[in-house]
DNA sequence: AGCGGCCTCCCCCGCGCGGGGGAGCGGGTC
DNA sequence: GACCCGCTCCCCCGCGCGGGGGAGGCCGCT
């Protein structure tokens, strides 16, 4: 019985070398994909796979916050494989808090990628932080540009709000279609630019788009 | 006869990626990988590629340096596709005044990555991916969706203005970018809702990804 | 019972935005 | 030459937007 994977990752290159180099394996079977954090949980739910490759810097729903609804609502859950670049350092141990089983450079040789499957899925635990921390400092002297979709983790009604304003909508109108007032409005699409790290609502319906929040039709 | 790729990648993750989604093209033939910029001219010597498809962010060389290198030092040198993660405008301009004839969104689709290997080892150079997108509406089959930005007909100089709001910029910042006034910029902005019909930059935005103006993803 | 997160609503304030006009200039067409 | 069009820049003006605060009610967790 192969060990079978879940791919998450908001990035399509990094899942096909991922599917690539794990579906070569015999005894590695990837069985799902996913684009963001919040698609995992139903996967999970039904694919039940043993272990799943997931990405940190994500839209709507981060890695690490992904990791805990996984581990807190699936009865039994997979093995969580953290999969980050040298970027992600300071969230690696979060996750790792989070209950992740272990993580994996994206910078990592193929095989290095497959024997770290293979280990989380025999029950192992991988926690090399030295070598993280050798790599951030490696090539951490560059920019501190942000990761302004991963630490978006958007309530409910702020996933409605910017829902709306990605259809051209006006506070105004906003507020009329949630039945609510104005002011509320703005309190969410301030939270919204916030987390998002947009300047101004065109910048959050960008991001929106980029993200796949919303889709072009 | 194929079009040959040279993948240069510090992340084998993304090489297995590139590899995966271009090798299963039969006009496509991925000939070679390398880690770092540094290793890219003996390759292309060796290999002759059609295709350099280059990271920006490498260690020894990154990418700017070693499309000038190669630029520079190969007889016939192959068409190169700089990759690179973040919608960076100093790399990207920096990569084009380096001679490279066209980038690519690692956030692309697989389509998208196809496409773009094809049209610059054709000869065509895509600047970014919203032309990428016009080529591919205006000579792939044409759906509805492209209808009103086509009925639009925008100018040249309002497309690069309707580009830059699609990036989020304001007008104060489009003015800088273009080397022109506030007020120009304000006239032309007028000019792209009139033409689409939008509201404000924000439905003129949504409308530019709706119609597959500028890509997505 | 306390605490924190979420949703709701309110104030003031600065400013970017968009509409309404107008105008000069180069290039192309007729 | 007359004409149109695209690009450029300018004026005034109203208003939606976003930031800065604050505040009350509800719920779940501890």
């Amino acid at each position: 019985m192969p060990v079978t994977v879940l791919l998450v990752d908001d990035e399509p290159l990094v899942r096909a070398g991922l599917r690539a180099v794990l579906a070569a394996q015999p005894d590695i079977e990837v069985v799902g994909e996913a684009a963001d954090g919040a698609a995992v949980i139903p996967l999970v739910r039904s694919l039940r796979p043993d272990v799943v490759a997931m990405d940190i810097r994500m839209p709507l729903l981060d890695g690490i916050e992904a990791t805990r609804a996984v581990l807190r609502t699936v009865a039994e859950p997979p093995k969580i494989l953290v999969v980050t670049t040298f970027e992600d350092d300071e969230y690696v141990y979060e996750a790792l808090r989070a209950g992740a089983d272990g993580f994996l450079l994206k910078r990592s040789r193929p095989e290095e990628i497959v024997h770290a499957v293979r280990l989380v899925a025999a029950g192992e635990s991988l926690l090399f932080p030295a070598s993280v921390r050798q790599l951030a400092a490696r090539y951490g002297a560059g920019r501190a540009d942000a990761e302004p979709l991963a630490k978006a983790r958007l309530t409910e009604r702020e996933a409605e709000v910017l829902r709306l304003m990605a259809r051209g909508l006006t506070n105004a109108e906003i507020a009329a279609a949630l039945v609510v007032g104005a002011e509320t409005v703005k309190s969410h699409v301030s939270a919204v630019l916030a987390k998002l790290g947009a300047r101004d609502r065109t910048q959050a319906v960008i991001a929106a788009y980029e993200s796949g929040f919303v889709a072009p039709r």
